[in-house]
DNA sequence: TGACCACTAGACCGACTGGTCTACAGAATA
DNA sequence: TATTCTGTAGACCAGTCGGTCTAGTGGTCA
């Protein structure tokens, strides 16, 4: 018999697949359901606030493992900009191996959710948050100035949330490699600091 | 009484709307039509094709919208970084003012449709891709390389999108303000071409 | 006048949605 | 053994979804 967080991980597992995929909206319960090999019972035991808990728990789970993937790109490439070169290529490929259908988990909910549905957009203003702070720090620690280090990592996740948006939408890697390269091409003229 | 094509506008007008809102599975006709203030017979007479053909007009009506700004813009602002700092700051505007709920209107349908709802994904591919030639075509005026003005085009794009869907996230439009700047800073310390 | 046409109007439909409810299995505690 | 608790299981529900269908309206033209 499978423990209790057994299930529990596989219904996250399920709900970020899903939102990354098609976004909030487009998950159904059921096919959830049937992807996590799960009956409604249990998740409505796990998560009583039903599917946008279940949608918010997998957005602060995601959070936390994108988190620590930049931390550990930033550990081994103490240079901001081959550490952003790496974690661009990364996406770039999951894009591409999964027949362009997984971007980004958080960006698609961003721009479905209602004002209403607060907790979420809350869940989602966090982690971006806390990714800007995360790259920041590692401008300043390569010699930035806090405020235009802040600026630089606000351009970075624009331009990572936006090239994977593009890629998607032509199914083709090729405007993340330019985005990249232009942004690569700026960083590497400014006069170092 | 209303012609043909006031009606059809209308319901035009109410996807476009809603996609910036709330994406493409999120409008539910029923809304749709009650905002546009038609009955079903009505839209099935004018788009065969359902909610997926109306999205699809309306999303190559939006394009047309969108080029025809960038037109303008480029023309009365020869400098491409002046003409990209005025998109922004009317987007950045429109976003505010809708309480952060008028976003792209491309964007959102870009990261939820499935790979089966083809047409709209070309819909989509056309529009970002007709984008980049604009502004790339400023940046070959404006004397840059072509090479180069395509993967600038590509990165202020890419900007643009990830700026809105972060201050969308985050309900301020300060991250779409500093991506801006930095880009801006980026670009004025280019060797002038 | 009457036939035709583009268009309007909304009742209606089956499928599916997210969500609730009851039944029950099995381990832990008494 | 009896009781309780956590977790599993899925039948079931009302509401909503996108979509179809038939009826009717008003203008145009023979």
């Amino acid at each position: 018999m499978s423990t209790a967080s057994e299930t529990r991980q596989r219904l996250l597992g399920a709900m970020e697949d899903s939102l990354q995929r098609r976004g909030f909206h487009a998950s159904g319960l059921n096919d959830l359901l049937a992807a996590a090999e799960a009956p409604k019972g249990v998740m409505y035991h796990h998560f009583p606030g039903g599917k946008t808990e279940l949608a918010e728990e997998a957005i602060r789970e995601t959070t936390k493992r994108v988190l620590k993937a930049l931390d550990r790109l930033f550990t081994r490439h103490p240079e901001p900009r081959a550490a952003l070169a790496k974690w661009m290529e990364s996406a770039s490929e999951q894009l591409e191996r999964s027949g362009f259908e997984r971007g980004c988990p958080l960006a698609a909910v961003a721009l479905e959710i209602s004002p209403e549905s607060q907790s979420l957009r809350t869940a989602l203003a966090e982690a971006f948050g806390a990714m800007r702070v995360r790259i920041a720090a590692a401008f300043v620690a390569a010699g930035e100035a806090p405020r235009e280090a802040s600026a630089l990592a606000a351009l970075c996740i624009s331009a990572y949330e936006g090239a994977l948006l593009q890629a998607r939408a032509g199914q083709s890697v090729e405007v993340i490699r330019s985005s990249f390269r232009a942004l690569g091409a700026l960083l590497a003229q400014r006069p170092s600091p």
